[in-house]
DNA sequence: TGTGATGTTGAATG
DNA sequence: GCATTCAACATCAC
């Protein structure tokens, strides 16, 4: 049995090579779908992978799984994933910050992480898929499921024991699930930089770069500053903003293809007036992530 | 042709 | 044990 998915595998996989390959990229080229880089995964678009994963692979047995790259996978080959997921149905998802965990019918979980560029495509049979396909699922009925990462920096786990796995990665509370008495108690023993508390996934999992600037940028508080500095009513506002901003855009973010044009963090530009005419946007590197915030707005409290 | 990029990890340093 | 910085990962787009 294991062997015959080997063979599906391979037929599959070489079916799709004889094309010449100019002919091939142009094809490639034109299935090229514009959401493609659009969203960001942090946590609302990871939220939306769930949606889109839910829709696309649940209660559905896979037929087959052909990997083309198995770079992502990183604690099995791509044969060994294949086996173990040929034949199954994944049962349910679970999302904690960045992180998706799909279920399987027999208690395992395979993590999917979507790095900086990861996505998922869902197709229907006879289409083409993504130009960065690293492995897709196809099920019984023929429909298939993608996974898409042009810089391979996701990370894809198959996982027996999530519980155990949860345990030893440490990952915050998810951002959305998180109370105010958890995160005002985070800020009060932690100390540090603003931006590296909301980006440190051990502390509070979600929030990402682009988010973490958006937060600071509407909380009027300059990213570098330090946490002990702040007052608690600047700490409460920060936990608020964050609930709005992600709360927004997990309800937002399914409904479109790609960012609309007045989606947050369109003042992330360099060297330009802040919104509404106030303060200048500065681009730094703090917490080692590139930063902008606007100057004359956002205050240092160190 | 060089530069920078949204995330995470691990090593080195303070 | 923390906090911080940095390099590495691999590739694409500009």
């Amino acid at each position: 049995m294991r062997n015959q998915a080997a063979v599906f595998a391979t037929i599959f996989f070489c079916s799709r090579k004889p094309a010449p390959l100019l002919l091939h990229f142009i094809v490639r080229r034109l299935a090229f779908r514009p959401e493609n880089t659009a969203h960001m995964p942090e946590l609302p678009e990871v939220h939306t992978f769930q949606q889109v994963f839910n829709a696309a692979a649940l209660h559905r047995p896979i037929a087959e799984v052909v990997v083309h790259d198995d770079k992502i996978l990183r604690n099995l080959g791509g044969q060994a994933f294949a086996d173990h997921l040929q034949g199954r149905i994944f049962i349910d998802s679970y999302r904690r910050g960045k992180y998706l965990f799909a279920a399987l019918d027999q208690g395992a979980h395979v993590q999917l992480h979507f790095g900086m560029t990861g996505d998922l495509f869902p197709y229907a049979p006879g289409e083409e898929p993504s130009r960065f396909e690293r492995f897709v699922w196809r099920f019984t009925d023929d429909t298939c499921l993608g996974f898409d990462d042009p810089r391979k920096f996701a990370r894809i786990l198959y996982l027996e024991n999530l519980e155990k796995y949860l345990v030893e990665l440490g990952l915050g509370e998810d951002a959305l699930a998180i109370t105010w008495e958890e995160f005002g108690g985070l800020l009060e023993q932690k100390k540090g930089g603003l931006k590296a508390f909301l980006l440190n996934q051990h502390h509070l999992a979600g929030v990402g770069n682009l988010y973490a600037d958006e937060i600071c940028f509407q909380a009027q508080i300059h990213p570098a500053s330090r946490i002990e500095r702040l007052s608690p009513a600047q700490k409460r506002r920060i936990f608020d903003l964050m609930k709005e901003i992600l709360g927004a855009a997990v309800k937002q973010l399914p409904h479109y293809k790609s960012y609309p044009e007045n989606w947050w963090w369109g003042w992330r530009v360099a060297d330009q007036p802040g919104p509404n005419g106030v303060g200048v946007v500065r681009k730094a590197t703090i917490a080692g992530r590139t930063t902008y915030f606007v100057e004359g707005w956002q205050k240092l409290y160190v």
